[in-house]
DNA sequence: GTGAAAGCGCTAACAC
DNA sequence: GTGTTAGCGCTTTCAC
């Protein structure tokens, strides 16, 4: 591997290294004839820019850091998430020639701010993508502002001030697949709710209401069960809720996870799904093509969101105008075997 | 965020730069009361050493790029796989101060090789962990080695000349799932193959006839099928077992996914598992945990492959040794309730 | 349009 | 043990 400089180039196309720097940074002010001249040389030497002189030299990385709470490995659903984001944000990075830095980070530790600042420091990544459940964190949110780099939070309960935060329609979505399951003619529509500390799964909960409400379905609360999004908690919801008379014809749960646990108490108790009870969930992850019958769910639009978020990070970082405001990428329902009509 | 640079440390401390950089990167031949100075001056001005400036002049980025086959995002084992690995390298990177740069690719693209090429070249990672599939592809490997960049291969089912590759003992942990199996009272023990292209999953069918022979055991091709990893061909190898008489008492799958589908067709043959069928998977994917019953399976130690290779890509870094051989790091026996006695 | 000079903030090599 | 001097390979500034 010879090490082509940008001198190196320079001299072979007979011009200066500033003008070879324009052509590679596709900089204005380059005669016709010259770029294709320089463009030349560096086909032929092969030459690659060097980040590091260009990092040192422009205050630039060409990085950005994509920064999520560290997923327990055993946990599918966090993987899946975990992976999605990735992908997201990569193709954005890839489309504009950077690349991603990771930081998977435990929010539970002291120094946690500290760590986040010192990496923002060290590496000094052009910008951060931050995702929930640390984007609602105000003390890990203020590390990153204190740094001074830009940064777009992924999918926080709650949007504020002074960054771009990048949602999906959780509350109106629910209220559509409410919807969905009243015009299979159901009118007994259960929820299970989701662990009270995200936010965005209350969402769900009041999507669900919204839903009763515009299909004219009077809501009682004896149809609502509090799950804390575990499959086991699917469980144990399921049975309070199909055990009592006046059962539910449909189960609508606030995560896949809880709808799938409410799949398996059905099975067991010989509730046949979805001819005696529909029941939907939420994320779409997954487990919920592997589950029998195959669960209709919400499709959560992580990549998507990912995906803008970093596009509109970098187009910033390119502007040099701030972000600001909430941009909303839209959930879409995805039907499948485990809703049907509502019994006679 | 007043931008601290090493003169300004070397002044506060009364020393010159060279020093401070010495204490930085703890070389010695420093006196004890001069580290104690500077790295006082170091926490008061809080100091944070410029990564671009270090990597231009050191020549080294402190960066490893992780490569991997960019998995399809509802591919669930997919997803654990990647951030497994993940977690294993970015362990090991960040007790040695690297970053982690990520970079899944597509492998049949057809300039991969300069894909990644162009990667190293401008980012210029210090080493490489190369994730199977791709280490197995001589194309890859090459493009890589042409960069000079040290490269450590995960998982690659055949080990071979030039660098470090890291494998796991599928062989003898397949041979101990069959003892375990066939200490449970079973003789006629069935195997279900998986995709023939993997060859890690190759050497856990020779470990099944291993076991079987070290259990003095008879081999009979009548006890095994053909799957392709999918859960789908997991269901027809289980038929295909399970319906013809002289039907086995243990089935052990290639992997968790097939083992599943054994499962389930026990479910629907009315069979029960364990009582009158033992199943057993390999790679303890988190699906294991959440089929009913517990799969007992074997542990992919994916995480601690992937920081055994980062620890020594990293130590080879420093020590500029190269890294060649194999090393082994061993799975284990999952025992959970999908196992249990022969029926009489 | 193009080029020359001056750094970016650090480490390497060598002197003391 | 510690300091001095040169760069690393680019971009920036400003002159032409």
């Amino acid at each position: 591997m010879p090490k082509v400089t940008i001198d190196d180039v320079a001299e072979l196309a007979g011009v200066s290294i500033k003008t070879v720097s324009r052509v590679v940074n596709q900089e204005p002010n380059v005669r016709e004839a010259t770029r294709a001249k320089v463009e030349a040389a560096i086909a032929k030497l092969n030459y690659q820019p060097n980040k590091a002189a260009r990092n040192l030299a422009s205050h630039h990385s060409h990085l950005i850091g994509l920064i999520y709470d560290d997923p327990a490995y055993y946990e599918i659903p966090s993987a899946g998430y975990v992976i999605r984001m990735q992908q997201g944000v990569l193709s954005a990075c890839h489309a504009s020639n950077y690349e991603l830095l990771i930081h998977p980070c435990q929010y539970r530790k002291k120094d946690i701010g500290k760590e986040i600042k010192t990496l923002i420091e060290q590496v000094r990544p052009d910008g951060i993508v931050l995702a929930a459940p640390l984007s609602n964190m105000p003390r890990i949110v203020r590390a990153i502002e204190a740094t001074g780099t830009p940064l777009v939070r992924l999918s926080p309960g709650a949007a504020n001030g002074k960054q771009l935060s990048v949602v999906t329609n959780d509350r109106e979505i629910s209220a559509e697949m409410t919807r969905y399951l009243a015009s299979l003619g159901h009118t007994k529509i259960a929820f299970i709710t989701g662990h009270p500390s995200a936010k965005a799964v209350g969402n769900r909960y009041l999507g669900y209401r919204d839903g009763l409400e515009q299909s004219s379905l009077k809501f009682s609360e004896r149809l609502v069960a509090a799950g804390d999004n575990s499959i086991g908690s699917g469980e144990e919801c399921a049975l309070q809720l199909l055990e009592g008379k006046d059962r539910p014809t449909a189960i609508f749960a606030a995560n896949d996870d809880m709808a799938a646990g409410v799949i398996r108490v059905a099975d067991r108790l010989g509730i046949k799904v979805p001819d005696e009870l529909s029941v939907a969930g939420f994320d779409d992850i997954a487990l919920a093509r592997q589950v029998y019958p195959a669960l209709t769910t919400i499709n959560q639009p992580l990549s998507a969101m990912a995906e803008h978020a970093a596009v509109a990070l970098i187009a910033s970082i390119r502007n040099k105008r701030p972000l600001l405001g909430t941009e909303i990428v839209p959930a879409t329902l995805q039907i499948r075997e485990s809703t049907g009509p509502a019994p006679d």
